[in-house]
DNA sequence: GGACACTACATGCATGTGCATTCAATGCAC
DNA sequence: GTGCATTGAATGCACATGCATGTAGTGTCC
């Protein structure tokens, strides 16, 4: 296919950025008065969740929960950090390697996740929905 | 059409998610290593030189600014204030409205857009053409 | 085994952002 | 005109983020 010339590049960049800065901005407002929990904290509570294999809830990296929602390293130890404080997650050290942290969901943490799935699923329905 | 499922969705989401979180940073890393410029700030300069009409720099409002790029009213001033600071645009008072701050480029401003669009296009070109 | 490079995470620091507030100017009702 | 709500922008403050660095554990080469 043909290269998109300049002015739809630009174009293309606004469109992608209007939309995720409109539907960020709703997700956020949503589910932090709903739900106590900003956006990236319910996208790591989600990816928790989808790691769980049957009864024993998983136990994902550090690393690995900050590059799939795009946060830096540092930023990631501070969001697991209020979420166990918050009670919604537990760090435990990793048994193969101390130098680990395994990040696991307590139950509150499920429940949490549980209540907020429809507000954010209704708002990306709004959103997302041309 | 028929509604997206939940999963489609999410799915949607965060493929945007992620093309503009890669975009974004990459924009941000090349112009500010390059041109000293923030994505936001490169971006603000673009609107007040396509809002330029022949010789005359347009000179637009703080908040038209602000919505166009998606941020706050205070983040935006911040924002004007540092493209000041650094000489590149200049703040006049309004003469219909004096409460209203008219945004406009300097020479300078204009010569690093210039100085910045190629490797703004070349950045999109290559995180936004798969 | 000892030295060294490397990895995983935590933390100090600087910065950018949003919210709430403040201040000035405007417009409207009377 | 006077009073009052409204609007445009600046600012104090709290907070989340990234970068650079520190610390502990791992693996490798000798």
């Amino acid at each position: 296919m043909s290269a998109p010339s300049d002015p739809e590049l630009v174009e293309a960049w606004r469109t992608l950025l209007a939309r995720q800065a409109a539907t960020a901005c709703a997700l956020d407002r949503e589910l932090s008065e709903r739900h106590g929990l900003g956006m990236s904290e319910f996208e790591v509570l989600e990816r928790l969740v989808e790691g769980t294999s049957g009864d024993c809830a998983a136990s994902l990296r550090i690393q690995e929960l900050a590059h799939s929602v795009h946060l830096s390293q540092s930023a990631l130890s501070r969001l697991i950090a209020r979420l166990e404080k918050a009670g919604l997650v537990e760090r435990s050290m990793c048994a193969e390697d101390r130098r680990g942290v395994s990040v696991c969901l307590t139950p509150a943490g499920r429940d949490r996740h549980t209540d907020a799935v429809p507000t954010h699923r209704s708002v990306l329905a709004d959103m997302l929905t041309p």
